[in-house]
DNA sequence: GAAAGATATCCCGCTATTTGGGATATAGTC
DNA sequence: GACTATATCCCAAATAGCGGGATATCTTTC
């Protein structure tokens, strides 16, 4: 678990937004009790905090007890999905990939030092994956990761390479800031990558970036499709869709932009 | 807009919170000097706080200067989508709802004063509505609401009485504490509740309780259609199947809850 | 329906923490 | 690579949060 850096001054704030960190897949249900260790305050402290957090509708009381995320965040979830403009751009389009191409579609943009699914469109025969809105992915693996990264803006690049570079060396992007930023130019050169087996074993991937005017990623769309599937789809055929979707949205959010 | 009630102590805390209320669907973006003139707080602390939740990832820095909801929250709403046990409970049950009446499906849950739409299974011929996951719906309009409100724990509803005598009037619901809950014993006995353009004009709505082992009101499904379309569903059908349902989802929780 | 057992809130002096105004550093723009 | 706007840092003062214990509220049990 990356803990939040709390930069200074506002120790208390950082600490009570450390609390909704607790909630996984795995231990979606916190006791008080549990909470309290977690958080190493007094007893009292942290039952401000969960009140606080209670009341803000960000923890959702279950039973005696027990605690849930809570239902403000689905609320705000909604008031995303209604208003981000990266997902309206792409109404429609990643429906129409997955008719072209018969793949899964997914939709992702950049978070922090990695990337996150905000949209998706399953095939019809493919089975339930873990490609839903919400899940993140790694920044260095996977083409709809591998193509923002290309497209990051300068200085971003320079702050995630700083961070993160014994990953990049891991995941072969380059051992050295200049031949990672050549490996990426090759790539923002092509305006696409394609991926094998990196992030799932086993799973082709094609990812085309979403641009701003100064051609750096808000985000990226890709199909996804297991090597044992059906094999018909060329390759090359996946590539052109998938840049076509993209520049759609792209021009989409140039145009909502104007207006 | 409903001020968030800082009982006492932490009110910095409920503050920083408050920076999550300011976002709405018509105001999705906002830029740090409003948030700091909604805040009425000082340049220094104003900042501190949204850069708190920024790196908390609740806030996501657009262009300059401006913010919108953060990733986070998708990141948080998929986390209880994997593990909120009425809505895994009910996995199928919607679809099996949508098949059988041919008309849109809601999964609904209490929050404060309201109710929330936390899953739903539009009809094939459904137009969008605005009936999503996240949807804030009031609690004495609409089958849905009033039949988590007639199976509320006595103390729930007391409270809820006590706050909103007024509303409960307005809605028909009974101008006494007495006629109140006599009108919601009646919709108990029955088991569902049946609605006629309450929360829409011209829309019919048909909901059951999913109920505890203590008979409390852990949320509702419903099913909903206009009046305009296809009549040829008897109510009593669709009562029928509604009922179904909830009772089924009622008897996988019970079954979740004792593994 | 009333009592026992948990769970959460309140009280209030103390002191650590946040606060806020201005200077400074960073990021984004041209 | 220089400029403007945006965000962070600095530090003294004091406010506002902290914590330990008592109390109130809710839940369960008989």
């Amino acid at each position: 678990m990356v803990t939040v850096t709390a930069t200074q001054g506002n120790a208390s704030l950082a600490k009570m937004l450390h609390i909704l960190e607790l909630f996984s897949e795995a231990e979606p249900v916190w006791s008080t009790a549990a909470i309290l260790e977690a958080l190493e305050t007094s007893r009292s402290t942290g039952y401000r905090y969960i009140k606080t957090l209670h009341e803000a509708g960000l923890l959702n009381a279950v039973r005696n007890g027990y605690y849930t995320l809570g239902p403000r965040i689905i609320e705000m979830d909604l008031q995303i999905r209604l208003t981000d403009p990266l997902l309206l751009a792409s109404h429609g389009v990643l429906e129409g990939l997955v008719d072209r191409i018969g793949h899964s579609a997914l939709l992702c943009t950049a978070f922090r030092d990695a990337v996150l699914c905000v949209g998706e469109c399953r095939a019809p025969s493919s089975p339930e994956n873990r490609f839903s809105r919400g899940q993140r992915r790694p920044l260095f693996q996977g083409a709809v990761s591998k193509v923002i990264l290309a497209h990051l803006p300068h200085h971003r690049l320079k702050a995630v390479y700083a961070r993160q570079r014994e990953e990049i060396e891991k995941a072969g992007l380059g051992s050295t800031w200049s031949a990672f930023r050549a490996t990426l130019g090759e790539m923002k050169k092509d305006g696409y990558a394609l991926t094998v087996g990196e992030f799932n074993p086993g799973v082709y991937s094609v990812a085309a970036p979403i641009l701003t005017d100064q051609k750096t990623a808000l985000g990226s769309v890709g199909v996804a499709w297991d090597e044992n599937e059906r094999r018909d789809v060329a390759v090359e055929h996946a590539v052109l869709a998938v840049k076509q979707a993209a520049k759609t949205i792209s021009e989409r959010l140039k145009e909502a932009q104007g207006s």
